[in-house]
RNA sequence: GGCUGCUUAGCUCAGUUGGUUAGAGCGCUGCUUUCAUGAGGCAGAGGUCCCCGAUUCAACUUCGGGAGCAGCCA
């Protein structure tokens, strides 16, 4: 999946721009956001030069008109709710280094240097779309917001394009009696100019470069493939809206950027808030690769559009490396649903008092990588309480405890010619299962990494049993403090190992081993399979790392969580 | 309507180029340990690999058709 590494490698990694108007639920954190960080805290772990950069999407009508409804100002709105995601990635734990806005100027700059670019090689072109305009509103509306009768089954609420009672789909102008949804006035249609970018013209070179792109999961390449098969249009960059980047071009001073042509160039301008001058080295050049997180519906942006963009624009950034393309979590065998308050949402989750590693591992377990997957109550406590406290957590707990409680907290490192078969074996075993995790966590392979660590911890709690350190501490106390320094040493392992996944345990493991620096200092990676520890060693006060979910927490969680307040409240 | 993906044990998921008894974790059952958060270790029972058809000595895997779920486009 991944290129060999170059000496000054280079890692950019972005996860999709959620959009402002919603609050997310646990599966937009699953979809980009958590994969991202996962594998962005590897790499810098690994010794990498890493960047991780996002930011909130904030064109286009739908936030304008959330806005409206509520009778406050875009302004208002948007930096609001631009707080509410930023603080929610930070209890996650995303490790963005810098989540921007796309209602910031340096995007619009940007955008519109993008948009140039492409104009003066001559990848835009002039045309004509049929439109919906509402008089009394004075404004465009998208399909979206427009309700008519369908002009094949004569349902009443079909939308501008489809009809959702016969699934029919059709033209905009054959829609009867359109309505605004938002006031209920009668709508019309009207023809207006718009820009198209010549994804017709861009379509052989595209075609070349998705044929190369080898390491792409199965639906990515597809999807892509899908697409060229089915022949690429023009397709139009303009939208009828005040919300937005205006275009930079006479005549068309009214019109702004659709989203999807300035949505991926969110990550270009979350660099360069960050990096004004050292932008360029995370987007251009041979040491650098770039990786897109982003859910299955925005498979087609990156796959095709984005490109086509960056292709046209004469390469202002490299084509992108790997387009990670997750499937969506599902809630208990359905979708999300806020209204149906069916799921867990994000603003709340804080309230809760969990830490949100637990909430992180059991995403992790259940990541969509390949299809669709599923949050299951039963499933969720199961696993944590399995896996995550009684296999890893167990034996970090069991571990430091007995050195705590029985050998004054002192382990001594084995000369070379002490260490037994076992010690050896559990060598062994340390040194394939962190390779192993590595290999994985290099394809950005993260649900198997993860299920590899808790392997590596299980080898753990079985040397522990194997080695019988509770019997053995009766008669030799030093043969015991060599038996536990291998259990220690792998402490260490396993926080390194386990930091990118779950950073604030990992954290607090480092502590407890009372070790210097920290767990996720770079290149600490490439440390975790050695004997670290010193020769003598005392550890500090253990704790456990975590609280079993029992039924009563988990149903007050639920409640809390599925009950997140609509945007109107936010606002109270 | 078109394009695309998914459908495998009670649950959540893996299954590389078609090849003997289809895998993991959880859950369940039995045995076992007591250092550890009612934790750990060992063993076991669970499967018409969505359905139909075709190719083949051989199909979970390839091809055709169908069903269900999902995403995108028009």
């Amino acid at each position: 999946m991944v290129n060999k590494k170059t000496k000054n490698q280079k890692i950019l990694i972005t996860a999709a721009l959620p959009y402002i108007n919603n609050v997310p639920h646990l599966g937009h954190i699953a979809g980009s956001h958590l994969p991202a960080d996962i594998f962005a805290r590897y790499c810098r772990s690994k010794g990498y030069e890493t960047l991780f950069v996002g930011g909130t999407d904030e064109s286009g009508s739908p936030s304008e008109i959330a806005a409206e409804e509520i009778g406050i100002s875009l302004d208002v709105f948007s930096k609001k709710l631009y707080e509410i995601h930023a603080e929610i990635y930070k209890w996650f734990n995303i490790s963005y280094d810098n989540f921007s806005r796309t209602s910031k100027s340096i995007h619009h700059k940007t955008t519109q240097e993008f948009f140039k670019a492409i104009y003066d090689n001559k990848y835009i072109k002039e045309g004509v779309m049929n439109v919906f305009y509402s008089p009394t509103e004075k404004r465009f509306l998208s399909d979206r917001y427009v309700r008519g009768q369908c002009p094949k089954c004569g349902f009443e609420g079909a939308s501008g394009d489809q009809c959702e009672k016969c699934t029919s789909v059709h033209d905009p102008t054959e829609l009867k009696n359109p309505k605004s949804s938002i006031t209920g006035n009668a709508v019309e249609i009207r023809s207006a100019k718009h820009l198209f970018l010549r994804l017709d013209q861009l379509e052989p070179k595209l075609k070349k470069w998705i044929a190369k792109q080898k390491s792409w999961r199965t639906q990515v390449r597809s999807i892509a493939q899908g697409w060229i098969k089915e022949g690429l249009h023009e397709r139009s960059i303009t939208r009828d809206l005040k919300n937005g980047v205006s275009v930079p071009l006479k005549g068309y001073e009214d019109k702004v950027l659709y989203v999807w042509f300035d949505a991926p160039i969110g990550y270009v301008s979350s660099t360069k808030e960050l990096l004004p001058n050292g932008w360029k080295s995370f987007w251009k050049g041979k040491d650098v690769q770039i990786f897109h997180f982003l859910g299955k519906d925005n498979i087609p942006f990156h796959t095709i559009f984005w490109p086509a963009t960056i292709m046209a624009s004469g390469g202002i950034v490299n084509l992108p490396n790997h387009v990670a393309g997750y499937q969506y979590l599902n809630y208990e065998g359905g979708k999300f649903s806020k209204s149906k308050k069916r799921g867990i949402f994000c603003e709340k989750l804080p309230e809760t008092g969990i830490d949100s590693d637990i909430i992180r591992a059991y995403i992790t377990f259940v990541l969509p990588e390949t299809s669709d997957s599923e949050f299951k109550w039963e499933d969720f406590k199961n696993r944590i309480n399995a896996d995550l406290i009684g296999n890893f957590g167990n034996f970090i707990n069991r571990t430091l405890k007995f050195v705590n409680g029985k050998l004054g907290g002192e382990v001594i490192k084995p000369n070379e010619n002490e260490f037994t078969k076992n010690d050896k074996e559990l060598m062994k075993k340390v040194n394939t299962g962190v390779q192993k995790i590595t290999d994985y966590l290099e394809a950005a392979e993260i649900k198997k990494a993860f299920s590899e660590a808790f392997a590596l911890s299980a080898q753990g709690n079985k040397y522990f049993d194997d080695c019988k350190p509770w019997v053995l501490v009766r008669e030799d106390e030093e043969k015991t403090k060599k038996i536990l320094y291998n259990c220690v040493n792998l402490c260490r392992t396993l926080a390194i190992i386990f930091s990118p996944f779950v950073p604030n345990a990992a954290k607090n493991v480092w502590k407890q081993i009372g070790l210097k620096g920290n767990v996720d200092d770079p290149k600490n990676w490439d440390t975790a399979k050695d004997y670290e520890i010193p020769k003598k060693h005392k550890i500090g006060n253990p704790e456990a790392l975590f609280k079993r979910l029992d039924d009563d927490y988990l149903d007050n969680f639920k409640e809390i969580t599925a009950n997140a307040p609509d945007l109107k409240q936010l606002f109270k």
